[in-house]
DNA sequence: CTCAATTGTGTAAAAAATACACATTAACAA
DNA sequence: TTGTTAATGTGTATTTTTTACACAATTGAG
Protein backbone atom coordinates (compact mmCIF):
# COMPACT_ATOMS: atom_id res chain seq x y z
CA UNK A 1 0.00 0.00 0.00
CA UNK A 2 1.65 3.19 -0.70
CA UNK A 3 1.43 5.94 1.97
CA UNK A 4 -0.03 9.08 0.04
CA UNK A 5 -2.45 9.66 -2.33
CA UNK A 6 -3.03 12.99 -2.66
CA UNK A 7 0.32 13.65 -3.01
CA UNK A 8 0.68 11.20 -6.24
CA UNK A 9 -2.30 13.07 -7.44
CA UNK A 10 -0.95 16.42 -7.69
CA UNK A 11 1.97 14.82 -9.22
CA UNK A 12 0.46 12.41 -11.88
CA UNK A 13 -3.83 13.00 -12.67
CA UNK A 14 -4.14 15.70 -15.22
CA UNK A 15 -6.76 17.55 -14.48
CA UNK A 16 -9.58 17.85 -17.43
CA UNK A 17 -8.39 21.20 -18.85
CA UNK A 18 -5.08 19.44 -19.17
CA UNK A 19 -7.11 17.05 -21.16
CA UNK A 20 -8.46 19.73 -23.26
CA UNK A 21 -5.24 21.30 -24.46
CA UNK A 22 -4.31 17.47 -25.34
CA UNK A 23 -7.18 16.97 -27.52
CA UNK A 24 -7.21 20.53 -29.00
CA UNK A 25 -3.43 19.58 -29.96
CA UNK A 26 -4.22 16.25 -31.57
CA UNK A 27 -5.87 16.21 -34.64
CA UNK A 28 -7.15 12.48 -34.60
CA UNK A 29 -9.65 10.91 -32.14
CA UNK A 30 -8.16 11.08 -28.62
CA UNK A 31 -9.26 8.12 -25.75
CA UNK A 32 -9.82 7.82 -22.99
CA UNK A 33 -10.72 5.48 -20.26
CA UNK A 34 -13.51 6.46 -17.32
CA UNK A 35 -14.41 3.99 -14.28
CA UNK A 36 -17.68 3.43 -12.33
CA UNK A 37 -16.14 2.65 -8.97
CA UNK A 38 -18.65 1.47 -6.81
CA UNK A 39 -18.65 0.70 -3.13
CA UNK A 40 -20.91 -0.01 0.09
CA UNK A 41 -21.16 1.16 2.93
CA UNK A 42 -23.63 1.69 5.76
CA UNK A 43 -25.53 -0.78 3.84
CA UNK A 44 -25.64 1.41 1.04
CA UNK A 45 -24.27 1.00 -2.68
CA UNK A 46 -21.91 4.32 -3.57
CA UNK A 47 -20.27 5.13 -6.26
CA UNK A 48 -17.05 7.57 -6.61
CA UNK A 49 -17.40 10.74 -8.16
CA UNK A 50 -15.18 14.09 -8.47
CA UNK A 51 -16.09 17.69 -9.63
CA UNK A 52 -15.79 18.72 -13.17
CA UNK A 53 -13.33 21.10 -13.62
CA UNK A 54 -14.32 22.16 -16.99
CA UNK A 55 -16.32 25.56 -16.69
CA UNK A 56 -19.48 24.12 -19.23
CA UNK A 57 -20.23 21.36 -16.29
CA UNK A 58 -19.14 23.89 -13.11
CA UNK A 59 -20.29 22.43 -10.05
CA UNK A 60 -21.45 19.08 -11.43
CA UNK A 61 -19.95 15.60 -10.70
CA UNK A 62 -18.26 12.82 -13.02
CA UNK A 63 -16.46 9.76 -13.32
CA UNK A 64 -13.19 9.02 -12.60
CA UNK A 65 -11.30 9.35 -16.03
CA UNK A 66 -7.78 9.73 -17.99
CA UNK A 67 -6.75 9.39 -21.39
CA UNK A 68 -4.98 6.51 -22.16
CA UNK A 69 -0.99 7.04 -23.03
CA UNK A 70 0.36 5.72 -26.46
CA UNK A 71 1.71 2.84 -25.01
CA UNK A 72 -0.14 1.82 -22.22
CA UNK A 73 -2.78 -0.77 -22.76
CA UNK A 74 -6.76 -0.12 -22.28
CA UNK A 75 -6.80 -1.79 -19.04
CA UNK A 76 -3.51 -0.67 -17.59
CA UNK A 77 -5.29 2.95 -17.60
CA UNK A 78 -8.03 1.74 -16.06
CA UNK A 79 -5.93 0.16 -12.99
CA UNK A 80 -3.96 2.91 -13.47
CA UNK A 81 -6.56 5.81 -12.78
CA UNK A 82 -8.23 3.22 -9.85
CA UNK A 83 -4.45 2.99 -7.98
CA UNK A 84 -4.62 6.44 -8.35
CA UNK A 85 -7.77 7.60 -7.00
CA UNK A 86 -8.18 4.60 -4.60
CA UNK A 87 -4.73 3.47 -3.76
CA UNK A 88 -6.08 0.23 -4.49
CA UNK A 89 -5.06 -2.57 -7.13
CA UNK A 90 -5.70 -5.60 -7.16
CA UNK A 91 -9.35 -4.65 -7.42
CA UNK A 92 -12.53 -5.69 -9.71
CA UNK A 93 -12.47 -3.92 -13.12
CA UNK A 94 -14.85 -4.90 -15.84
CA UNK A 95 -15.25 -3.46 -19.31
CA UNK A 96 -18.40 -2.26 -19.91
CA UNK A 97 -18.76 -0.33 -23.07
CA UNK A 98 -17.33 2.33 -25.08
CA UNK A 99 -19.23 5.59 -25.65
CA UNK A 100 -17.85 7.51 -28.72
CA UNK A 101 -20.52 9.85 -30.19
CA UNK A 102 -19.15 12.90 -31.91
CA UNK A 103 -20.02 15.81 -29.56
CA UNK A 104 -19.83 13.72 -26.21
CA UNK A 105 -16.81 15.95 -25.12
CA UNK A 106 -16.74 19.57 -25.27
CA UNK A 107 -12.82 19.75 -25.94
CA UNK A 108 -13.11 17.79 -29.23
CA UNK A 109 -13.48 13.88 -30.16
CA UNK A 110 -12.84 11.90 -27.22
CA UNK A 111 -13.87 8.60 -27.49
CA UNK A 112 -14.06 6.76 -23.85
CA UNK A 113 -13.81 3.12 -22.73
CA UNK A 114 -15.71 2.69 -19.51
CA UNK A 115 -14.58 0.27 -16.91
CA UNK A 116 -17.05 -0.99 -13.82
CA UNK A 117 -14.94 -1.47 -10.62
CA UNK A 118 -15.92 -2.86 -7.27
CA UNK A 119 -14.17 -2.16 -4.48
CA UNK A 120 -14.02 -2.53 -0.79
CA UNK A 121 -14.48 0.55 1.31
CA UNK A 122 -13.27 -0.06 4.46
CA UNK A 123 -9.74 -0.62 2.84
CA UNK A 124 -10.31 2.83 1.05
CA UNK A 125 -11.76 4.75 3.45
CA UNK A 126 -8.65 6.40 4.65
CA UNK A 127 -7.39 7.47 1.17
CA UNK A 128 -9.37 10.01 -0.23
CA UNK A 129 -7.74 13.19 1.08
CA UNK A 130 -9.25 15.14 -1.75
CA UNK A 131 -12.86 16.92 -0.58
CA UNK A 132 -13.10 17.00 -4.45
CA UNK A 133 -13.57 13.29 -4.53
CA UNK A 134 -16.67 12.00 -2.75
CA UNK A 135 -18.63 8.42 -2.38
CA UNK A 136 -22.16 9.18 -3.47
CA UNK A 137 -25.21 7.35 -2.71
CA UNK A 138 -26.49 6.06 -6.40
CA UNK A 139 -30.06 7.18 -5.28
CA UNK A 140 -28.72 10.74 -5.75
CA UNK A 141 -26.64 10.44 -8.47
CA UNK A 142 -28.03 12.75 -11.30
CA UNK A 143 -27.35 15.26 -13.82
CA UNK A 144 -23.72 14.18 -14.49
CA UNK A 145 -21.38 16.31 -16.84
CA UNK A 146 -20.86 14.87 -19.96
CA UNK A 147 -22.43 11.64 -20.96
CA UNK A 148 -21.63 10.51 -17.88
CA UNK A 149 -25.09 10.00 -16.73
CA UNK A 150 -25.57 7.72 -19.48
CA UNK A 151 -22.25 6.12 -19.05
CA UNK A 152 -23.40 5.30 -14.96
CA UNK A 153 -26.54 4.25 -15.40
CA UNK A 154 -25.09 1.80 -18.45
CA UNK A 155 -22.61 0.62 -15.62
CA UNK A 156 -25.29 0.20 -13.36
CA UNK A 157 -27.38 -1.75 -15.23
CA UNK A 158 -24.48 -4.00 -16.02
CA UNK A 159 -23.77 -4.54 -12.37
CA UNK A 160 -27.06 -5.72 -11.74
CA UNK A 161 -26.95 -8.12 -14.40
CA UNK A 162 -23.89 -9.56 -13.68
CA UNK A 163 -24.29 -9.91 -10.04
CA UNK A 164 -27.00 -11.98 -10.77
CA UNK A 165 -24.75 -14.52 -12.74
CA UNK A 166 -21.73 -14.54 -10.81
CA UNK A 167 -21.15 -13.87 -7.01
CA UNK A 168 -19.19 -10.31 -7.56
CA UNK A 169 -20.80 -8.92 -4.54
CA UNK A 170 -18.13 -10.09 -2.36
CA UNK A 171 -15.56 -7.54 -3.73
CA UNK A 172 -17.84 -4.91 -2.07
CA UNK A 173 -17.71 -6.30 1.13
CA UNK A 174 -14.90 -6.64 4.01
CA UNK A 175 -13.02 -9.99 4.65
CA UNK A 176 -15.50 -11.33 7.23
CA UNK A 177 -19.12 -10.45 6.89
CA UNK A 178 -22.73 -11.69 8.14
CA UNK A 179 -25.15 -13.54 5.89
CA UNK A 180 -27.07 -10.61 6.41
CA UNK A 181 -24.38 -8.24 5.02
CA UNK A 182 -24.33 -10.23 2.34
CA UNK A 183 -28.34 -10.00 1.82
CA UNK A 184 -28.35 -6.38 2.39
CA UNK A 185 -25.63 -5.95 -0.49
CA UNK A 186 -27.93 -7.61 -2.75
CA UNK A 187 -31.06 -5.59 -1.73
CA UNK A 188 -29.33 -2.35 -2.21
CA UNK A 189 -27.55 -3.34 -5.50
CA UNK A 190 -30.96 -5.06 -6.83
CA UNK A 191 -33.43 -2.70 -5.03
CA UNK A 192 -35.19 -5.56 -3.95
CA UNK A 193 -36.38 -6.89 -0.97
CA UNK A 194 -35.35 -11.07 -0.82
CA UNK A 195 -36.46 -13.89 1.74
CA UNK A 196 -34.28 -14.28 4.28
CA UNK A 197 -34.52 -18.39 4.14
CA UNK A 198 -34.44 -18.48 0.56
CA UNK A 199 -31.08 -16.54 0.25
CA UNK A 200 -29.71 -18.20 2.86
CA UNK A 201 -30.34 -21.56 0.69
CA UNK A 202 -29.06 -20.26 -2.21
CA UNK A 203 -25.95 -19.12 -0.92
CA UNK A 204 -25.04 -22.09 1.09
CA UNK A 205 -26.22 -24.17 -1.97
CA UNK A 206 -23.86 -22.45 -3.83
CA UNK A 207 -20.79 -23.48 -1.51
CA UNK A 208 -18.43 -20.41 -1.69
CA UNK A 209 -18.91 -19.78 2.11
CA UNK A 210 -16.40 -20.50 4.38
CA UNK A 211 -17.31 -20.74 7.79
CA UNK A 212 -15.17 -18.88 10.14
CA UNK A 213 -16.51 -19.78 13.71
CA UNK A 214 -16.82 -15.92 14.81
CA UNK A 215 -19.36 -13.87 15.81
CA UNK A 216 -20.26 -10.64 14.74
CA UNK A 217 -19.42 -8.11 17.62
CA UNK A 218 -21.35 -5.07 19.24
CA UNK A 219 -24.62 -5.63 17.19
CA UNK A 220 -27.41 -4.89 20.05
CA UNK A 221 -28.88 -8.50 19.03
CA UNK A 222 -27.92 -11.67 18.73
CA UNK A 223 -25.18 -11.89 16.54
CA UNK A 224 -24.71 -13.65 13.30
CA UNK A 225 -21.86 -16.10 12.42
CA UNK A 226 -19.06 -14.51 9.80
CA UNK A 227 -17.96 -15.98 7.01
CA UNK A 228 -15.20 -15.28 4.44
CA UNK A 229 -15.70 -16.16 0.44
CA UNK A 230 -13.97 -19.22 -0.89
CA UNK A 231 -12.28 -17.10 -4.26
CA UNK A 232 -10.12 -20.36 -4.98
CA UNK A 233 -13.42 -22.73 -5.40
CA UNK A 234 -15.03 -19.80 -7.50
CA UNK A 235 -12.01 -19.54 -9.69
CA UNK A 236 -11.96 -23.08 -10.22
CA UNK A 237 -15.57 -23.34 -10.92
CA UNK A 238 -16.38 -19.78 -12.90
CA UNK A 239 -14.95 -21.89 -16.56
CA UNK A 240 -18.56 -23.50 -16.44
CA UNK A 241 -20.98 -21.06 -14.65
CA UNK A 242 -23.96 -21.01 -15.86
CA UNK A 243 -25.43 -18.67 -13.19
CA UNK A 244 -27.05 -17.39 -10.31
CA UNK A 245 -30.73 -16.84 -10.33
CA UNK A 246 -32.69 -14.44 -7.63
CA UNK B 1 -31.10 -0.87 -51.93
CA UNK B 2 -28.44 -0.09 -53.75
CA UNK B 3 -27.47 -1.68 -57.35
CA UNK B 4 -23.89 -2.06 -57.11
CA UNK B 5 -22.34 -2.92 -53.82
CA UNK B 6 -18.64 -3.86 -55.51
CA UNK B 7 -18.25 -0.22 -57.28
CA UNK B 8 -18.72 1.43 -53.34
CA UNK B 9 -15.95 -0.88 -52.35
CA UNK B 10 -13.38 -0.08 -55.10
CA UNK B 11 -14.14 3.77 -54.31
CA UNK B 12 -14.84 4.20 -50.16
CA UNK B 13 -13.15 0.68 -48.52
CA UNK B 14 -9.19 2.16 -47.49
CA UNK B 15 -7.12 -1.47 -47.61
CA UNK B 16 -5.06 -2.23 -44.74
CA UNK B 17 -2.09 -1.07 -46.22
CA UNK B 18 -3.90 2.05 -46.30
CA UNK B 19 -4.92 2.39 -43.09
CA UNK B 20 -0.97 1.36 -41.95
CA UNK B 21 -0.01 4.48 -43.50
CA UNK B 22 -2.51 6.79 -42.07
CA UNK B 23 -1.85 5.15 -38.39
CA UNK B 24 2.01 5.56 -39.00
CA UNK B 25 1.39 9.09 -40.13
CA UNK B 26 -0.89 9.99 -36.85
CA UNK B 27 1.02 10.40 -33.39
CA UNK B 28 -1.78 9.42 -30.90
CA UNK B 29 -3.69 6.36 -30.88
CA UNK B 30 -6.00 5.32 -33.77
CA UNK B 31 -9.01 4.11 -33.68
CA UNK B 32 -10.59 1.17 -35.46
CA UNK B 33 -14.40 -0.66 -35.59
CA UNK B 34 -14.50 -4.58 -36.58
CA UNK B 35 -17.49 -6.44 -37.21
CA UNK B 36 -18.30 -10.37 -36.64
CA UNK B 37 -20.60 -10.49 -39.15
CA UNK B 38 -22.99 -13.60 -38.89
CA UNK B 39 -24.87 -15.61 -40.97
CA UNK B 40 -26.98 -18.54 -41.36
CA UNK B 41 -27.30 -20.50 -44.41
CA UNK B 42 -27.62 -24.30 -45.02
CA UNK B 43 -28.08 -24.92 -41.48
CA UNK B 44 -24.73 -23.42 -40.69
CA UNK B 45 -24.10 -20.85 -38.64
CA UNK B 46 -21.35 -18.60 -40.63
CA UNK B 47 -19.19 -15.43 -40.31
CA UNK B 48 -18.00 -13.27 -43.09
CA UNK B 49 -14.02 -13.14 -43.49
CA UNK B 50 -11.55 -10.80 -45.25
CA UNK B 51 -7.99 -12.34 -46.73
CA UNK B 52 -5.61 -9.74 -45.01
CA UNK B 53 -4.04 -7.69 -47.34
CA UNK B 54 -1.04 -7.00 -44.82
CA UNK B 55 2.36 -9.16 -45.31
CA UNK B 56 2.76 -9.96 -42.04
CA UNK B 57 -0.62 -11.58 -42.32
CA UNK B 58 -0.67 -12.65 -45.84
CA UNK B 59 -3.21 -15.88 -46.40
CA UNK B 60 -4.87 -15.12 -43.34
CA UNK B 61 -8.84 -14.27 -42.83
CA UNK B 62 -9.30 -11.43 -40.75
CA UNK B 63 -12.55 -9.45 -39.72
CA UNK B 64 -14.07 -6.61 -41.52
CA UNK B 65 -12.73 -3.31 -40.58
CA UNK B 66 -12.01 0.13 -40.79
CA UNK B 67 -10.90 3.18 -38.62
CA UNK B 68 -13.47 5.58 -37.48
CA UNK B 69 -13.72 9.15 -38.84
CA UNK B 70 -13.12 11.73 -37.17
CA UNK B 71 -16.40 13.16 -37.06
CA UNK B 72 -18.18 9.84 -37.28
CA UNK B 73 -19.95 8.61 -34.46
CA UNK B 74 -18.71 4.79 -33.43
CA UNK B 75 -22.48 3.22 -34.38
CA UNK B 76 -22.32 4.58 -37.58
CA UNK B 77 -18.64 3.71 -38.46
CA UNK B 78 -20.15 0.39 -37.70
CA UNK B 79 -23.27 0.80 -39.77
CA UNK B 80 -21.13 1.74 -42.81
CA UNK B 81 -18.93 -1.32 -42.73
CA UNK B 82 -21.36 -3.55 -42.75
CA UNK B 83 -23.25 -1.16 -45.56
CA UNK B 84 -20.43 -1.08 -48.05
CA UNK B 85 -19.36 -5.01 -47.28
CA UNK B 86 -22.93 -6.08 -47.52
CA UNK B 87 -25.31 -3.69 -48.85
CA UNK B 88 -27.18 -4.52 -45.88
CA UNK B 89 -28.84 -1.32 -43.77
CA UNK B 90 -30.80 -1.58 -40.58
CA UNK B 91 -29.64 -5.28 -39.46
CA UNK B 92 -29.01 -6.10 -35.97
CA UNK B 93 -25.83 -4.64 -34.50
CA UNK B 94 -24.33 -4.70 -31.13
CA UNK B 95 -21.00 -3.43 -29.78
CA UNK B 96 -19.38 -6.31 -27.96
CA UNK B 97 -16.00 -5.12 -26.25
CA UNK B 98 -12.73 -3.13 -26.91
CA UNK B 99 -9.58 -4.85 -27.36
CA UNK B 100 -6.42 -1.75 -27.08
CA UNK B 101 -3.14 -4.21 -26.00
CA UNK B 102 -0.41 -1.71 -27.06
CA UNK B 103 0.79 -4.44 -29.88
CA UNK B 104 -2.11 -5.83 -30.79
CA UNK B 105 -1.85 -4.10 -34.61
CA UNK B 106 1.05 -4.51 -36.55
CA UNK B 107 1.56 -0.78 -38.07
CA UNK B 108 1.04 1.19 -34.77
CA UNK B 109 -1.22 1.54 -31.96
CA UNK B 110 -4.79 1.07 -33.29
CA UNK B 111 -7.21 0.50 -30.53
CA UNK B 112 -10.51 -1.30 -32.12
CA UNK B 113 -14.10 -1.25 -30.68
CA UNK B 114 -15.87 -4.87 -31.97
CA UNK B 115 -19.25 -5.28 -32.86
CA UNK B 116 -21.45 -7.97 -33.27
CA UNK B 117 -24.15 -8.35 -36.19
CA UNK B 118 -26.57 -11.05 -37.38
CA UNK B 119 -27.90 -10.98 -40.59
CA UNK B 120 -29.95 -12.54 -42.78
CA UNK B 121 -27.94 -14.53 -46.09
CA UNK B 122 -30.97 -14.71 -48.12
CA UNK B 123 -31.19 -11.13 -48.33
CA UNK B 124 -27.74 -10.71 -48.70
CA UNK B 125 -26.36 -13.42 -51.30
CA UNK B 126 -26.22 -12.12 -54.23
CA UNK B 127 -24.07 -9.01 -53.10
CA UNK B 128 -20.67 -10.38 -52.26
CA UNK B 129 -18.93 -9.84 -55.50
CA UNK B 130 -15.36 -9.67 -54.23
CA UNK B 131 -13.55 -13.38 -54.05
CA UNK B 132 -11.66 -12.04 -51.25
CA UNK B 133 -14.41 -11.90 -49.24
CA UNK B 134 -16.24 -15.46 -47.84
CA UNK B 135 -18.19 -16.60 -45.61
CA UNK B 136 -17.04 -19.28 -43.64
CA UNK B 137 -18.50 -21.89 -41.48
CA UNK B 138 -17.96 -21.32 -37.78
CA UNK B 139 -16.52 -24.74 -37.31
CA UNK B 140 -13.66 -23.43 -39.43
CA UNK B 141 -12.56 -20.32 -38.22
CA UNK B 142 -9.22 -20.47 -36.76
CA UNK B 143 -6.14 -18.80 -36.58
CA UNK B 144 -7.26 -15.66 -37.69
CA UNK B 145 -5.10 -12.35 -38.50
CA UNK B 146 -4.05 -9.72 -35.55
CA UNK B 147 -5.92 -10.81 -32.40
CA UNK B 148 -9.02 -11.46 -34.48
CA UNK B 149 -9.28 -14.81 -33.18
CA UNK B 150 -9.49 -13.52 -29.72
CA UNK B 151 -11.95 -11.28 -30.76
CA UNK B 152 -14.11 -13.35 -32.69
CA UNK B 153 -13.85 -15.66 -29.74
CA UNK B 154 -15.41 -13.10 -27.83
CA UNK B 155 -18.13 -12.24 -30.10
CA UNK B 156 -19.26 -15.89 -30.62
CA UNK B 157 -19.30 -16.39 -26.72
CA UNK B 158 -21.82 -12.79 -26.60
CA UNK B 159 -23.81 -13.99 -29.10
CA UNK B 160 -24.31 -17.27 -27.60
CA UNK B 161 -25.20 -15.86 -23.98
CA UNK B 162 -27.59 -13.17 -25.82
CA UNK B 163 -29.14 -15.35 -27.66
CA UNK B 164 -30.42 -17.19 -24.62
CA UNK B 165 -32.31 -13.90 -22.94
CA UNK B 166 -33.27 -12.40 -26.13
CA UNK B 167 -35.07 -13.78 -28.79
CA UNK B 168 -32.28 -11.96 -31.43
CA UNK B 169 -31.97 -15.62 -34.12
CA UNK B 170 -34.82 -13.79 -36.10
CA UNK B 171 -32.49 -11.65 -37.39
CA UNK B 172 -30.80 -14.40 -38.98
CA UNK B 173 -33.25 -16.17 -40.51
CA UNK B 174 -35.90 -15.07 -43.54
CA UNK B 175 -38.88 -13.28 -43.05
CA UNK B 176 -41.06 -16.93 -43.14
CA UNK B 177 -39.83 -19.66 -41.23
CA UNK B 178 -40.71 -22.87 -40.30
CA UNK B 179 -39.89 -24.26 -36.24
CA UNK B 180 -37.56 -26.49 -37.51
CA UNK B 181 -35.58 -23.82 -38.91
CA UNK B 182 -35.96 -21.84 -35.98
CA UNK B 183 -34.18 -24.86 -34.11
CA UNK B 184 -31.71 -25.93 -36.24
CA UNK B 185 -30.53 -21.89 -35.91
CA UNK B 186 -30.40 -22.36 -32.20
CA UNK B 187 -28.67 -25.92 -32.34
CA UNK B 188 -26.12 -24.11 -34.90
CA UNK B 189 -25.52 -21.51 -32.64
CA UNK B 190 -25.36 -23.08 -29.13
CA UNK B 191 -24.02 -26.33 -30.36
CA UNK B 192 -26.39 -28.54 -28.44
CA UNK B 193 -29.48 -30.63 -29.88
CA UNK B 194 -32.38 -29.84 -28.58
CA UNK B 195 -35.96 -31.61 -27.20
CA UNK B 196 -38.21 -30.57 -30.33
CA UNK B 197 -41.44 -30.82 -28.07
CA UNK B 198 -40.22 -28.70 -25.84
CA UNK B 199 -38.57 -25.68 -27.76
CA UNK B 200 -41.86 -25.81 -29.81
CA UNK B 201 -43.56 -25.18 -26.06
CA UNK B 202 -41.24 -22.81 -25.17
CA UNK B 203 -41.54 -20.47 -28.24
CA UNK B 204 -44.91 -20.89 -28.81
CA UNK B 205 -45.62 -19.71 -24.57
CA UNK B 206 -43.47 -16.42 -25.26
CA UNK B 207 -45.64 -15.31 -27.80
CA UNK B 208 -43.60 -13.66 -30.72
CA UNK B 209 -44.55 -16.22 -33.38
CA UNK B 210 -47.37 -14.93 -36.08
CA UNK B 211 -49.06 -18.22 -37.75
CA UNK B 212 -49.12 -17.49 -41.44
CA UNK B 213 -51.03 -20.42 -42.21
CA UNK B 214 -48.79 -20.87 -44.97
CA UNK B 215 -46.79 -24.87 -45.47
CA UNK B 216 -43.27 -25.31 -46.42
CA UNK B 217 -43.32 -26.23 -49.88
CA UNK B 218 -41.05 -28.92 -51.87
CA UNK B 219 -39.98 -30.66 -48.67
CA UNK B 220 -39.50 -34.51 -49.38
CA UNK B 221 -41.86 -35.18 -46.14
CA UNK B 222 -44.78 -33.76 -44.17
CA UNK B 223 -44.51 -29.75 -44.89
CA UNK B 224 -44.40 -27.71 -41.28
CA UNK B 225 -46.22 -24.53 -40.82
CA UNK B 226 -44.47 -20.75 -41.47
CA UNK B 227 -44.14 -18.27 -39.17
CA UNK B 228 -43.04 -14.96 -38.51
CA UNK B 229 -41.65 -13.11 -35.56
CA UNK B 230 -43.55 -10.21 -34.17
CA UNK B 231 -41.08 -7.54 -33.91
CA UNK B 232 -43.59 -5.49 -32.57
CA UNK B 233 -45.27 -7.45 -29.65
CA UNK B 234 -40.93 -8.47 -28.87
CA UNK B 235 -40.21 -4.23 -28.94
CA UNK B 236 -43.22 -3.46 -26.40
CA UNK B 237 -41.92 -6.57 -23.78
CA UNK B 238 -38.21 -5.97 -24.58
CA UNK B 239 -37.78 -3.16 -21.34
CA UNK B 240 -39.19 -5.63 -18.69
CA UNK B 241 -37.68 -8.40 -20.54
CA UNK B 242 -35.52 -10.79 -17.89
CA UNK B 243 -34.58 -13.56 -20.13
CA UNK B 244 -35.59 -16.95 -22.33
CA UNK B 245 -33.87 -20.14 -20.98
CA UNK B 246 -33.02 -22.53 -22.86
C1' DC C 1 -50.51 -48.40 -51.91
C1' DT C 2 -46.75 -48.58 -49.19
C1' DC C 3 -42.54 -46.57 -47.45
C1' DA C 4 -39.70 -42.94 -45.60
C1' DA C 5 -39.31 -38.89 -43.29
C1' DT C 6 -40.83 -35.41 -40.52
C1' DT C 7 -44.64 -32.74 -38.31
C1' DG C 8 -47.74 -32.01 -34.48
C1' DT C 9 -49.28 -32.89 -29.93
C1' DG C 10 -49.85 -34.11 -24.14
C1' DT C 11 -48.68 -35.93 -19.83
C1' DA C 12 -46.11 -37.65 -15.99
C1' DA C 13 -41.94 -37.11 -13.20
C1' DA C 14 -38.26 -34.43 -11.42
C1' DA C 15 -36.21 -30.28 -10.07
C1' DA C 16 -36.30 -25.60 -8.64
C1' DA C 17 -38.39 -21.63 -6.62
C1' DT C 18 -41.33 -19.75 -3.41
C1' DA C 19 -43.98 -18.89 0.78
C1' DC C 20 -44.09 -19.15 5.33
C1' DA C 21 -43.40 -19.60 11.49
C1' DC C 22 -41.17 -20.49 15.59
C1' DA C 23 -37.51 -21.34 18.85
C1' DT C 24 -32.90 -19.25 20.01
C1' DT C 25 -29.47 -15.86 21.30
C1' DA C 26 -27.25 -11.63 23.03
C1' DA C 27 -27.56 -6.83 24.57
C1' DC C 28 -29.85 -3.67 27.15
C1' DA C 29 -32.95 -1.49 30.43
C1' DA C 30 -35.60 -1.80 34.37
C1' DT D 1 -31.99 -11.05 37.56
C1' DT D 2 -35.30 -10.70 34.62
C1' DG D 3 -38.02 -9.23 30.89
C1' DT D 4 -37.84 -6.88 26.47
C1' DT D 5 -36.06 -6.10 21.98
C1' DA D 6 -34.21 -7.33 17.78
C1' DA D 7 -32.22 -10.06 15.25
C1' DT D 8 -30.39 -15.11 13.95
C1' DG D 9 -30.99 -19.94 12.50
C1' DT D 10 -33.63 -23.56 10.66
C1' DG D 11 -37.40 -27.02 7.61
C1' DT D 12 -41.38 -28.12 5.05
C1' DA D 13 -45.26 -27.84 2.07
C1' DT D 14 -46.84 -25.67 -2.27
C1' DT D 15 -46.28 -24.00 -6.65
C1' DT D 16 -43.87 -23.44 -10.80
C1' DT D 17 -40.69 -24.78 -14.17
C1' DT D 18 -38.10 -28.06 -16.60
C1' DT D 19 -37.35 -32.32 -18.42
C1' DA D 20 -38.24 -36.77 -20.52
C1' DC D 21 -40.68 -39.29 -23.49
C1' DA D 22 -44.27 -41.91 -27.76
C1' DC D 23 -47.57 -42.13 -31.20
C1' DA D 24 -50.81 -40.68 -34.80
C1' DA D 25 -51.01 -37.66 -39.01
C1' DT D 26 -49.27 -35.76 -43.36
C1' DT D 27 -46.72 -35.40 -47.56
C1' DG D 28 -43.71 -37.01 -51.59
C1' DA D 29 -41.52 -40.74 -53.85
C1' DG D 30 -41.42 -45.11 -55.82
Amino acid sequence: MTSDVSTDKVKNIKTLTAIQSEVESSNGIALSVDCVIFGFDENKLKVLLIRSDLKKYLGKWSLLGDLVRPSEDLDAAAYRILKQRTGLSDVYLEQVETFGAVSRHPAGRVVTVTYCSLINVQHHKLKILDNELHWHDIQNVTDLAFDHQQIYDTCYQRLQKRIQEHPLGFNLLPKKFSLRDLQNLYEAILDTKMDRRNFRKKFFAMDFLIDLDEMEQDVPHRPGKLYKFNFEKYEKKKKKWVGIDF
